[in-house]
DNA sequence: CCTATCTCAGAATAACTGAAATGC
DNA sequence: CGCATTTCAGTTTTTCTGAGATAG
């Protein structure tokens, strides 16, 4: 018989390869002062701008309180500024500042690099393949 | 230029995955009133019977004091017992009981019930190509 | 009124660090 | 004495639930 190992089965791996790019992902952006949480909403207000609080909270699955400390946190650096909306006042829309801007360069360039280093022995079949699975498998359990 | 979109990246699409199958199998697995990490646990004592607390928390990546929470759970509920290293009298040895090799393998049916449906639009080929990107990822991040 | 948003406040989690007791 | 294991105790972190105010 072989050797009992659960740690070969798909589950397993992407737990551990989702823990160890978190970590690397982590150290990285240390250094630049920023959590993976703050580097998402930066990531989705560049993206999209003028999203609010309740609209970030939804993207990340979080609540809208856990969403609002981050935020708050973001915009006390001045990296995130905030305005009611126009037509709905009790919203309040946000956007980067140009600091805040500069400081997602940096991050992009550090995330790059982890991305970089998680598929360096990788083919670009090979990622392509990748994502493709990944992609079936979110699809397959959101069901 | 084409709409900004960092949700195809590979890091988002594992973090995604990830999350969509911990919620499945968080799901699944509270049916028969066992965590993630107890459910872990209780795999690797079965393939691994006598592994210490100490072992059990290198391996999960925590330290020996969370992880002793997990394991005095699972030894209130009789599932787990623990009994003292014949050489090494400081050491306690775990291991399943009857009734621990029983709640798993429930839990291993609901496990891989998720598991399943995660890759039901998967042939093999593409199993095994992510089985093996993720390990590659994993060596490639670990250095 | 009902619904949605934002935010303050306190509670529950879950992990950690520190330190003590034990055994080799 | 050094080192590893177990475990008690306290702290920090993170996220949650509850409640109130405001806007459409």
């Amino acid at each position: 018989m072989a050797a009992p190992n659960s740690t070969g089965r798909p589950g397993y791996l992407l737990k551990r390869a989702q823990g160890v790019l978190n970590a690397a992902l982590t150290g990285e952006l240390r250094e630049h002062g920023v959590t993976i949480p703050q580097y998402a909403v930066l990531t989705a207000l560049d993206e999209e701008p003028g999203l609010s609080n309740a609209d970030l909270a939804r993207r990340a699955f979080v609540t809208p309180q856990t969403m609002n400390q981050v935020l708050r946190d973001l915009e006390q650096r001045r990296w995130v500024s905030r305005r009611p909306h126009p037509g709905h006042g009790r919203i309040l829309q946000a956007e980067l500042t140009a600091d805040g801007r500069e400081a997602l360069e940096a991050c992009h360039g550090a995330a790059d690099a982890v991305e970089d280093r998680m598929l360096a022995a990788l083919s670009p079949a090979q990622r392509e393949q990748l994502s493709t699975a990944l992609r079936s498998c979110i699809e397959s359990l959101a069901e």
